[in-house]
DNA sequence: AGCACGCCGACT
DNA sequence: GTCGGCGTGCTC
């Protein structure tokens, strides 16, 4: 007879934390059981936690056994330690970790059973010779995975120098030492070819995918398949990281810049984070793969807490695009206030006629961006997220691109009752609209949210565009990420400032990778590409060194600027949050944790902004209000802490008021 | 979160 | 007397 140490399945605050019960059977960290809880006749769900365990000697009388064993779902014991480590660094409860490592909904193996990549055919691709940078790079990534050294590679590779292929032969080598490989990408809507490529060399058999855009059923059955041991590989986007793999001996994480690694929504997770700490009780090796690695990550290269690899050669010896910057201010001077400067336009002009496509980006979806009254200045925003609402033409209407509600357009101004409304910024329906009256004989697309709601319709266009039957394509982000089209002599970037201006620490950081990325879109063929980058500020620092394909003058450059203003990776930002139906309380409660905070004596505590009130948030009926913390780097597992405690006051002490941690969020303004 | 206990007011 | 309002507090 023996005690386990059980997480009760329970959403309060109240009950997040462990509970001895007794049993005669042998369980495994990980065993998902039925117990009796509290007073209710119903029996609970509970998750073995530790096993072995003597109970306290407070607990006499009180302990109750463990009632049923779940025959079909359990977890390893890696998954149950990697989620109390979750609990302890993101703030958050036992059960909201244990539920990442959960098929979505017990019940749920319902409806008809289907495989997501059933008719996929793979890919068969002929195995060129490596190159040289290549083969070392996978010599080294295939000695760590067998001496099973936790070791972190940041693959650091331009834009067609053949990353994709480094993985298929680690992937291969881990296989072949008995281990499984979890693979993450950004986004699995445009990751067909990687799906393809991993089918046509090892099999669909071995294959799982995860991402939240599959069915209840589909997730169930992946999940499944990964628990076990039919398949070891493991594909997704971020929530991939959870895949219920045994013996984890290799993490992907593709394009390891990309902003949708950060969770947004609780629990609010870090991907890297998470896979590290998996790995840590596997001995496995991660490779985190980008041309433009995140600040952080070549950071943390530097210092050797990763191990940095760089495959700085095209595989196809095609030299990287040149890259023009355009100043807009001139040719504003010049009496051109249109969207293509004059050297775009001649270069449009004389890429259409040698037979080449072209690429516009532009980061705003819409027609005009940004609607006021010139009378009175004032400026249309959405009622409820507070954000510049962005006309459609096609739509007729006015569109808030935070919540998407639609309102119609005004005829007169809504504060002055002006006739005089005035539709300034250009969006990427618009310039379609330009490009079709500049080019008439030339076809043209559209590729955004707007144009593509669904993976169908994006790969719809994108073989048209493949296919030559589109000659210019215009888009959004969308056509920034992964497209490999060999004819493609120009692209334009119409705008750069866009995302220069974005309030945000990271705005020069994605600039960057944004106009690097864009600019490998060029010249993938034979020829060498060109890039025309257009900008009101085209002296900033990020744009230059993008023109010159510098990653390390950008790096230089960036990481003073981070020092000097003590953001990441010189510090953690924790931004807290607190949310009330009582604005009074909200703010209140925010200002008495800052104020904890300083007299608690923590390193560096008076950096502590706020409160103020949070502008992402939209709420019905409640408010919130946020501190923001530059937490000095190695200090931020004391701070959580001490955050945490002062939560569970809050709770012990009922008041109504939330309180959610976010470390280093995905948005900050 | 549930769920029972408990300490008050208005009913057959 | 006792039925039931929901405030309070505990769950191994």
């Amino acid at each position: 007879m023996g005690y386990v140490d059980l997480v009760i399945e329970n959403k309060s605050r109240h009950t997040d934390d462990l509970f001895t019960y007794q049993t005669d059977r042998d369980l495994a960290p990980g065993t998902i059981v039925k117990v009796p809880f509290g007073r209710g006749k119903a029996l609970k769900t509970g998750y073995v936690f530790r096993t072995g365990v003597t109970p306290a000697p407070e607990l006499a009388g009180k302990i109750r056994s463990v009632a049923e064993v779940d025959p079909d779902l359990s977890m390893t014991e890696e998954m149950v330690e990697t989620a109390a480590w979750m609990r302890q660094r993101y703030g958050i409860t036992y059960v909201d970790a244990v539920h990442c490592f959960l098929p979505p909904k017990r019940g749920s193996a319902r409806g008809k059973k289907k495989e997501p990549y059933k008719d996929a055919v793979g890919e068969i691709q002929e195995i060129h010779r490596l190159t040289e940078e290549q083969q070392q790079a996978v010599r080294r990534i295939g000695d760590a995975v067998r001496k099973r050294e936790r070791k972190i590679f940041l693959l650091k590779g331009v834009t067609g120098s053949g990353k994709t292929e480094v993985y298929m032969q680690a992937i291969r080598r881990t296989l072949e030492e008995g281990r499984s490989v979890i693979i993450l990408v950004p986004e699995i809507a445009l990751t067909d070819q990687i799906i393809r490529r991993l089918i046509g060399r090892f099999g669909k058999q071995e294959i799982a995918v995860l991402h939240s855009r599959l069915t209840l059923r589909e997730r169930y059955d992946e999940w499944n398949r990964l628990r076990s041991g039919e398949a070891r590989i493991a594909i997704g986007a971020r929530i991939g990281v959870f895949a219920p793999l045994p013996h984890i001996g290799l993490i992907i994480m593709d394009e390891e810049h990309e902003s949708t690694y950060k969770s947004d929504q609780t629990p609010k997770y870090e991907t890297v984070d998470v896979a590290a700490k998996r790995l840590m009780a596997e001995n496995g090796v991660m490779i985190l793969g980008s041309a433009t690695p995140s600040v952080v990550s070549y950071q943390r290269a530097k210092e050797g807490i990763y191990e940095l690899i760089e495959m700085n050669r095209r595989y196809n010896a095609t030299p990287l695009p040149e890259v023009e910057l355009v100043d807009m201010r001139e040719e504003l001077r010049a009496g051109n206030n249109g969207i293509f400067s004059s050297r775009l336009y001649q270069e449009m002009q004389r890429s259409l006629s040698a037979g080449k496509q072209i690429i516009l980006f532009l980061n705003r979806r819409g027609y005009a961006t940004f609607i006021s009254c010139r009378s009175c200045g004032e400026a249309m925003k959405c009622p409820e997220c507070g954000i510049s609402l962005v006309y459609h033409k096609r739509e007729n209407a006015l569109i808030c691109h935070y919540c998407g509600k639609k309102f119609p357009v005004p005829r007169v101004c809504p504060a002055c009752g002006s006739r005089e409304i005035r539709f300034a910024g250009r969006g990427t329906e618009q310039i379609e609209e330009l490009v079709k009256q500049a080019f008439p004989d030339h076809p043209s697309a559209r590729l955004d949210l707007d144009t593509a709601k669904n993976t169908r319709e994006i790969r719809k266009l994108m073989t048209s565009f493949a296919k030559g039957r589109t000659e210019i394509l215009i888009g959004t982000q969308l056509v920034a990420k992964g497209l490999d089209f060999r004819n493609v002599g120009l692209v334009g970037v119409l705008a750069a400032d866009v995302s220069l201006n974005i309030p945000d620490y990271r705005s020069a950081e994605r600039t960057f990778q944004l106009v690097t990325q864009v600019a490998g879109r060029a010249g993938r063929g034979e020829e060498q590409g060109r890039v025309i980058v257009q900008s009101y500020t085209p002296d900033n620092f990020a744009l230059r060194a993008a023109a010159r394909h510098d990653y390390e003058a950008f790096f230089r450059e960036e990481i003073l600027i981070r020092k000097l203003m003590q953001y990441p990776p010189f510090t953690d930002l924790i931004q807290v949050l607190f949310t009330s139906e009582e604005e009074s309380l909200a703010v209140d409660t925010a200002g008495r944790c800052a104020a904890w905070l300083e007299k608690a004596k923590l390193p560096n505590a008076r950096r502590i902004l706020g409160p103020k009130p949070d502008p992402n948030f939209k709420g019905q009926n409640s408010y919130r209000h946020d501190i923001l913390i530059k937490c000095p780097r190695g200090n931020r597992n004391q701070y959580i802490y001490y955050l945490r405690y002062f939560r569970q006051k809050l709770v012990e002490a009922g008041t109504a008021c939330q309180i959610t941690i976010d470390v280093n969020p995905y948005s900050m303004v």
